[in-house]
DNA sequence: AGAAATATTAATCGTGTAGTTAATTAAAAA
DNA sequence: TTTTTAATTAACTACACGATTAATATTTCT
């Protein structure tokens, strides 16, 4: 899959953020709950409440709602949003390899005038 | 390397405007000269000026001074930055093993509680 | 039904960031 | 030496972003 420029800016704006970059460290081990992720950091639930959905948008996390206790929201990690930016890394690093091909064939082009 | 959380944060930073994205991705093809850059883009030289700052800073591009002339400034991306950033999205999305892991625990808690 | 719990949205405030034009530095050209 | 050129820094403005407290759903517990 290839991430729109749109998708992009979103994704990484997400994780421009120290605190939402914690946030992601933390559901690297489990899902949470919206609660414990706000008590772990020391900001209000409603400034975590919006780093979440800025990472929800970003397509970083998901959210999940648990049928014992419907209040209740389990935010988790999307892996394939990862993927995605590291395809758009690559992409982005392949200047290296493009300038190698260039000079391969420049080299190639010299070669054959001879 | 590992980068250091203040070296991550600058490098999101950098990467999370579109116009220096699209930099980034004109710098791709070729070494480009200050004053070449900004009339790519639709903004003042000062402004683009203070976007090359913020590059360089967050170590995705290098500047260079060339002999003929010492008033250009020539920039040029750095790969090993891309490279650093891939290697740490790569220990971030490390957490799929033990997510499916924490899935199942949760799914039994909750299958438990019943 | 009424109270407590979970989380979000609303309203507000301060700060950081991107943009502009004007001024400045430094080097090449005339 | 004076003028132009290349680029940056300075000063200022507009706006987006993060934080807080208060208010608002919605669901559970008593």
């Amino acid at each position: 899959m290839r991430l729109s420029e749109r998708e992009i800016d979103g994704t990484l704006a997400a994780l421009a953020d120290p605190t939402r970059r914690a946030v992601v460290d933390l559901l690297r081990r489990q899902p949470l709950r919206a609660g414990e992720i706000a008590a772990r950091f020391d900001v209000s639930a409603p400034a975590m409440s919006r780093h979440l959905r800025v990472l929800r948008r970003g397509g970083l996390i998901e959210e999940d709602r648990v049928e014992e206790d419907a209040r209740v929201r389990v935010y988790r990690l999307r892996p394939e949003r990862f993927r995605h930016l590291q395809a758009w890394l690559e992409r982005v690093e392949g200047f290296w390899a493009g300038q190698l091909d260039a000079f391969k064939q420049h080299a190639e082009t010299r070669a054959r005038r001879r």
